[in-house]
DNA sequence: GCAATAACTATCAAAAATGGTAGTACCGAA
DNA sequence: TTCGGTACTACCATTTTTGATAGTTATTGC
């Protein structure tokens, strides 16, 4: 790809971008990413109460998105098999805390958007 | 769809949200919107201008971006016929203008994943 | 009349994202 | 040894998004 004066490319884990605002979309774009990660701002999560709080994604989405969050650093995965029942864990790794000031704005513009409509918006 | 307890369900021009995440992301997703909503941010700009400054992605794409921008009230587009060369410009509407803090943060990680990685990243 | 500029639009194709459903792997309890 | 719980994975289809390129409209200057 041939660049201009004014484009500036940066390549980051092979991938090529052309500005910050493509940076951040890679990690957080798609239809159920933010959505994830917004429900585990503040505690870890099992897989299974991911899929209770969000019904509306199936279990193949979940899978993918958790699987993608993960190499990309953001969440850590954390598998316990001593006591019976499997039970796997997810929360943010720093990485992905450093994303909540873009949580936030992303979360606060939506939620004022559906007041300023009338409507009810909560989560968690 | 139905919804259970934990559910909130919002609808604002005949789409339904599942959360406030979900409403944003409806408005600011895909590859290109981020982009071009931050070169409105300051100035308006014309579409031969923005097809300089974003030389990856094509006409076809930009129009579409634009169109679809405009159709969900962020930008505005005035024409000018009356001196010769024909003029169209872009800009920011006031609602446009309330997603600045979310460009913001977006455009900072990006910024920020960026520059630890050693790399340049500037825009406009 | 003809080329040039600006702003698109149309057509076709390919790639990426998403969805639905069924099935698997691994345990321990009964 | 079958059963239930938990966390997935496989397979296939469909939808959505994006890309490449050529063509269109309108207008002015030559």
């Amino acid at each position: 790809m041939k660049l201009n004066d004014q484009e500036v490319a940066v390549e980051l884990n092979g991938k090529r971008y052309h500005c910050a605002m493509d940076i951040t979309m890679d990690y957080i774009g798609g239809k159920w990413k933010t959505v994830v990660l917004w429900y585990l701002r503040n505690d870890k999560k099992r897989f299974g109460e991911l899929r209770k709080l969000i019904p509306q994604m199936t279990e193949r989405m979940l899978s993918i998105q958790l699987k993608q969050l993960e190499e990309d650093g953001l969440i850590r995965r954390e598998v316990f098999t001593d006591k019976p029942p499997l039970k796997v864990e997810y929360s943010l790794t720093d990485f992905g805390l450093s994303l909540l000031p873009v949580l936030d704005a992303v979360a606060k513009w939506g939620r004022e958007l559906g007041q300023s409509n009338g409507k009810l918006v909560e989560i968690n």
